[in-house]
DNA sequence: GGGGAGAGATGCCGC
DNA sequence: GCGGCATTTCTCCCC
């Protein structure tokens, strides 16, 4: 009934194309957790690296999937016509079996670009160490290679009195664990410069901040900077203007 | 030269079916950041509720999305071709371009099921429920409408000696911040009863735990409990056996 | 591989 | 909408 079907997946899964499958399944997954989803038409994706999807008609996320490395095959017995797939290292396993297939289309893709991302928090923390006024004025972050040396702090420097700065930059809402972060920062600094750590000024960039994460903020001593990624909302605008250009 | 693909991605998104579409293409994102792909191989995916993912041909994740309730046209100028999403809530904006479209599948799904977990935090917590000697002989859990009075406590009762105890359960390996999670409990149940927050004992409950969460738990005063998810290892066992009857 | 941290995290639930 | 939290989070980077 589904021969045509199943060969077109083999044909497919051989040849290391992108498999889309369309199909009335139901799927069980055995692995960190376990779990059924009962028969329902979903999308099927088998990826060129041999990741495997499993999306319902609505939603960002994948209801099921595979990560790649995956090994599958096709299985065909008295309980039906199953999608058996086994991750080695993962130690996962998923069974997809088919109720009926709608349709199979596959291509082999070439993509080897990646993505160019601006408004992370990174780009955040570069923009304060290219503008350090951004803080206030007399502020000098340390280089950049000391930077790292202290582990994952995101700017660091001086304020116009020599007293250490520690800053967490987020590039959206601050909440409670971003200043407690940050105090886990300060405790370090203190520890391992020999100062005592109401000595060391902490703050958290950010353009906002939740009522919560201000109280503890103030409450431990710190201080808040309101920051902005860099053309966070400027871009914002700017995209309308460059969608009407079109 | 694409009309043809064109017209089936229209009469596809009218038709509120699922659009399956491979194609040669660049991707800019426009909203809390921007992004920009460029020209490669991908699969794009229009759910029946508008949601919009872009996939590249590795990866678990999409490359780019769009949520559901997305608007979405078809634009061709001197530009080129052109799907332009846009969400009126996310206040964000898609443009895909197509330089080239490899196929477009469409069909309508019906899939009203969810799917069923077993081995979640939250069935961890049941499990302890119902097996309170899990934790420790005279262990007693409070009620489950309790539990949710004082916030997200996982679990939440009283030894053999009437002290109170806070279980903050975690379904793989417990951290530093699951330590800093119980810490925040401790105290936030101490200032609630009015009881000092040494008289309250904190435990971590989980499979495994690293070193840092481990030496934390324990410089705190804190107590840990290897406790494996219900099932997590014994299904994965039955999985194998069940696997080999097909 | 463990451990720490960001992510356009997403998604859920509760207020 | 904010807030707190789990997620088969995923992903990256460093030790």
């Amino acid at each position: 009934m589904m021969e045509n079907e199943i060969a077109q997946i083999l044909a497919a899964l051989e040849r290391n194309e992108t498999v889309l499958i369309a199909a009335l399944c139901e799927v069980w997954y055995f692995g960190k957790v376990e779990s059924y989803l009962p028969l329902g038409d979903r999308i099927i994706l088998v990826k060129s690296d041999k990741t495997l999807l499993v999306h319902q008609p609505t939603g960002v996320n994948p209801i099921n999937y595979m990560k790649d490395g995956t090994e599958h095959r096709i299985v065909e017995d008295a309980k039906g016509i199953f999608l058996k797939s086994h991750h080695q290292f993962q130690k996962d396993y998923m069974d997809i079996r088919f109720e009926q297939i709608h349709f199979v289309k596959s291509h082999g893709l070439e993509d080897g670009n990646k993505i160019q991302v601006q408004g992370s928090e990174a780009d955040m923390s570069d923009m304060i160490y290219a503008n350090p006024g951004l803080i206030e004025q007399g502020f000098k972050p340390f280089s950049r290679e000391e930077h790292t040396q202290f582990g994952f702090i995101d700017v660091f420097g001086t304020d116009k009195n020599g007293k250490v700065v520690v800053i967490e930059c987020k590039r959206d809402m601050a909440d409670f664990k971003a200043v407690s972060q940050l105090h886990r920062y300060v405790h370090k600094i203190a520890r391992s410069k020999g100062i005592p750590e109401k000595n060391i000024r902490g703050m958290i960039a950010s353009p906002r901040i939740s009522e919560n994460a201000k109280t503890m903020l103030y409450e431990q001593g710190f201080e808040y900077v309101m920051i902005v990624p860099p053309k966070y909302l400027e871009k914002y605008d700017t995209n309308q203007k460059r969608l009407g250009e079109f």
